[in-house]
DNA sequence: TATTGTCTGTCAGCCAGCCGACATGGATAG
DNA sequence: CTATCCATGTCGGCTGGCTGACAGACAATA
């Protein structure tokens, strides 16, 4: 019913996991952190957390900030992004429901270096650092498990740092793409909706090129018939096609 | 006494912080891991672990493979790298005594993302995967320091990303050696020696450009008296200037 | 309805830095 | 002593992508 690409089946909302050959090497993360806790890890949280409101383009924490809280996005989304010395702006990723963000200035102290900014309206729950260190040493599974969450993004970041450095921009926009369907994608028989609204200058900034350049790239994608966008929404039409422009640089 | 680079007062061989100033923005990492562990978990590590020796250019582990194991370097100097598509060889950071490594992938499951190559004799701690992680869990405070390490290692690796995306070649180089010198570098008087050698192949790497290029803005350097170098070792003679040209992009 | 702001699309000019090529110098091996 | 490697240094030509500039599209506010 109604328009063709805003309608997602409700039933598919869920992550799904977009390639059983990529599942493997591209880093798949356990993002939604809040999910992998047991009943009792969540209630112990709950007691040493509050909720906060936040609205779109607020700033939870900002770069040189002190850095005392952990945060756990229920619903929203957040972007994660530092400013260089030159005002531009460089984001290094999103966050989405169920994801904690703000924990390596935690654990290594120090003041914070990023910036974490609401997309949209978004809730979170906010837990000091004391307090999340000692529930850290009450519940080792969970320090485990916030391991897990610092090893991905690092492994993720290594990836996108080797990508700046030999790809060209073509390239880096389709591996982008790629990845954000990996992790947030919703697989539609043979085509994959991310239902991520994001402007030509946000992808830039994850990519580091310019505006003008990302929007060539990605008309020349939707000539190719790799892609088509509809309301900010990046929908793959053909995930192979646009898997050969990451391999076939030679 | 002797020639005049090669000696370092061998009192100075500890890491100095190398500016008061640099030392809060400057992600200063709890490098060395082991030194920072009590009697009692060095002990209970020791009896997890068995040492292996490698020689110049080994491999501990390489991308791809199952990344069983995590690593202590005793000492040497162990290359974190990766391979690019193209067979271009991506630096992320180097391992000194006392580092931990391998560290993400055994916390992320998953395979090797990353090839650790000894640059010289090198000796190490290998601790199994499943060891080290009841190790953790009756031993909590550890398992903050590990978070410590990884959440470092992610500053560090997202402040080298943003300088990727928004400085021209001449100042990544300076902040590369900035950076390095911050952590490795050993201070007399104004003066830093940084006693790591390495090529311009090799920092051409870390810092996502070609060699000839890095050839000719450590040239410039030495023409501007910033710094000279002897025997592949960088040796700063005025810090302000390198800062300056850091910060002097406009 | 006009107004303002934000996003997308397109084009021309320019330059930082890549690439290939080659010459030199030091170190190690035979 | 000579041969072989590997690192450094230098040069010129070529180009990917940045910059700036402007025009249309759309949404939100008044």
């Amino acid at each position: 019913m109604s328009s063709k690409i805003v309608t997602i089946p409700s039933a598919m909302q869920g992550r799904v996991p977009v390639d059983e050959a990529e599942a493997a090497s591209t880093l798949v993360a356990p993002s939604n952190f809040l999910a992998q806790l047991d009943t009792e890890a969540t209630a112990d949280l709950l007691v040493i957390a509050t909720v906060q409101h936040y609205g779109r383009s607020d700033f939870m924490f900002r770069a040189g900030a002190p850095g005392s809280n952990v945060y756990f996005l229920r619903s929203g989304k957040v972007k994660i992004h530092q400013l260089s010395p030159l005002g531009r702006e460089v984001i290094l990723w999103f966050c989405f429901a169920g994801e904690i963000f703000g924990l390596a200035e935690v654990a290594g102290g120090g003041g914070r270096v990023v910036n974490a900014q609401a997309c949209e309206a978004s809730a979170v729950l906010t837990v000091s650092q004391e307090k999340f260190r000692d529930y850290l040493e009450r519940h080792p599974r969970v320090a485990l498990l916030s391991m897990q969450v610092l090893s991905s993004r690092l492994r993720v970041l290594g990836e996108m740092f080797v990508n700046l450095v030999s790809d060209d921009v073509g390239t880096r926009v389709a591996k982008l793409i790629l990845r954000l369907s990996a992790r947030y994608g919703t697989r539609v028989g043979k085509e994959v909706f991310l239902n991520i609204p994001l402007t030509h200058q946000e992808i830039a900034d994850m990519v580091g090129t310019s505006r003008q350049t990302v929007t060539s790239v990605l008309s020349s994608l939707k000539r190719q018939g790799v892609l088509s966008i509809d309301n900010r929404r990046i929908h793959i039409e053909s995930e192979e096609l646009l898997n050969e422009l990451t391999h076939g640089n030679s």
